[in-house]
RNA sequence: CGGGGUGUAGCGUAGCUCGGUUAUCGCGCCUGCUUUGGGAGCAGGAGGCCGCAGGUUCGAAUCCUGCCACCCCGACCA
């Protein structure tokens, strides 16, 4: 473990990605553009698929698991769709391989060439609406609300832990509706849903918005996201949730019988959040010590770290450590007793920042003698001393304190960095002397979104849902526009 | 796929311009003793096809040719 978390700004880059390596989140793998899942990293992300889980269960959603691998002739059903994955797919042509004539090795046979080639999904909607189309026949099929934990491949030029990986591991929901109202209602009560996770778990403050035709889910009729500030001034999309119209239904031939008896086709929804959030999630709280978790999605919540001379002292320790763990796990407080030989406390209270336990409790020989705690917290790194009795108590407070200043420091954070500008050369300036997002009016066309994109590599992050929807003037063109945008330099 | 760069122990590196004993240093790892309230100290030890293949040479980490891999900047993207 070095002291060398202290690049930011300079390198920004190069400070996540041994931030994440550091802390034990992930590796790179020996497979191109894909990365290992380290257990501490996966343990933070089974926290956000349970939490996201149960609230998909909530909300009337299932679970079903649908095949690895898309015939080619379904991704190709709908235009769109196609058109924006096609650059990017994996692709499976042969089932079999063999030994070398000239013995030097294992070669593809070519006599087992798939008479189809298989696409890797890098996302499920083909596969799943070829399913539907058998699982719909009549309007009390309907709302069909199905969710997949899987993992999808997309062949990305460039790739970063978490941010952007070929191999990633979501969740994808996949609805479809009777009424298109149904749709839309569904699409919006997910992309609630995921900023409320964002904020409420994860502590990371999103804006809620519309995606511009030009950054539209391919198939889709309206896309829906939530965009994070990272701490380098760069938005982050931390989660979509499509409207897909009829798309799908025409493509896959998706019809049920009404009430009345007619034959139409249905209104689909699809929705996302991915391993990105993992990522979201380092860049939103992390210091130069390291990580900093919130409680609600930390494996560790408390580490109980002994400082001891001689086993004597640790076992007089224990005695005392060990009703406090009981305690707290019956709380449904996760605790961890670090009772290692091997390592001085310094060396652990370092391991454990640079992880981002919320809480580390600390007990030695005074602390027996005056029947105290030393608590530290991780967001603030401020130290205390609790008498006993009051500790459980007080750890209670903080898993509650930690969570909400933390997405308070977020918050500020962002709102520092949230910009409103009347015209062009100062959206330039603000753009370079500080980030973050800028709000500005936009005539609505792809032509002024490609010239800012290309003048100054910020995009349209996203259309706001929220907040006054003041009609003006655009900064580029003059032309009028119905209420100011988003734009950022995004990842 | 275009432009730039780097491959030396688990990680980070020196050496390469100008070829020459046993390939440098730090972290980590192993053993022992002492330590333990903020990343321990001392002593000893293990670990290398110097990216791969070929060439030049008495001799190659170092020079030449080819290949491969990775990183950064673009284009692409959750």
């Amino acid at each position: 473990m070095g002291k060398n978390l202290t690049t930011r700004g300079e390198d920004y880059s190069k400070w996540y990605n041994e931030l994440v390596v550091k802390a034990d989140l992930a590796e790179t793998s020996a497979v191109r553009g894909c990365m290992v899942i380290k257990p501490y990293g996966f343990a933070i992300w089974e926290k956000m698929q349970k939490a996201l889980d149960g609230k998909f269960k909530e909300t009337g959603h299932e679970n079903a698991y649908f095949p690895l691998f898309i015939p080619k002739s379904f991704l190709s059903k709908e235009a769109s769709h196609v058109e924006g994955f096609a650059k990017e797919c994996a692709v499976v042509t042969h089932y079999r391989l063999k030994n070398a004539a000239d013995g030097s090795g294992i070669i593809v046979d070519e006599e087992a060439k798939l008479e189809e080639e298989l696409i890797v999904r890098p996302t499920s909607e083909t596969i799943i609406w070829d399913t539907f189309r058998r699982w719909i026949q009549s309007y009390r099929d309907l709302p069909l609300l199905i969710n997949q934990w899987a993992n999808v491949v997309r062949w990305e030029m460039r790739t970063r832990l978490f941010l952007r990986t070929s191999e990633f591991l979501w969740q994808e929901g996949h609805t479809a509706h009777a009424l298109e109202q149904e749709a839309i209602d569904e699409a919006e009560l997910i992309l609630n849903l995921y900023a409320d996770f964002a904020e409420g778990y994860m502590g990371m403050p999103v804006i809620k918005g519309l995606k511009t035709e030009s950054e539209r889910f391919a198939g889709a009729v309206e896309t829906y996201c939530i965009e994070a500030l990272m701490q380098d001034g760069r938005s982050l999309q931390a989660g979509t949730s499509h409207f897909l119209g009829q798309n799908f239904a025409k493509a896959f031939d998706v019809k049920f019988t009404t009430r009345e008896g007619k034959q139409e086709l249905v209104w689909a929804t699809s929705w996302g959040v991915s391993t990105r959030l993992m990522g979201a999630l380092v860049m939103t709280h992390s210091d130069d010590n390291g990580l900093v978790l919130p409680p609600k999605l930390a494996p560790i919540q408390v580490v109980i770290i002994p400082i001891y001379k001689g086993m004597e002292e640790l076992e007089a320790i224990t005695a005392r450590v060990e009703p406090l763990v009981r305690e707290l796990k019956s709380r449904d407080i996760s605790v961890k007793y670090d009772q290692r030989d091997t390592h001085k406390p310094g060396f652990k209270f370092n391991e454990y920042e640079l992880k981002g336990v919320p809480v580390r409790l600390a007990i030695g020989q005074r602390d027996l003698e005056n029947n105290t705690y030393e608590l530290a917290r991780r967001d603030t790194l401020q130290k205390e001393t609790v008498q006993a009795a009051e500790v459980v108590g007080r750890i209670e407070e903080l898993m509650v304190e930690i969570q909400e200043t933390i997405f308070k420091k977020a918050s500020d954070y962002r709102s520092s960095h949230m910009t409103e500008v009347s015209d062009y050369a100062e959206f330039k300036r603000v753009l370079d002397d500080k980030g973050g997002f800028i709000a500005a009016h936009w005539d609505g066309t792809a032509a002024t979104e490609e010239r800012v994109k290309e003048e100054t590599r910020a995009t349209i992050r996203c259309i706001p849902l929220e907040g006054p929807k003041i009609p003006g003037k655009c900064m580029v063109t003059g032309n009028p526009s119905p209420q100011k945008v988003l734009f950022a330099k995004a990842y």
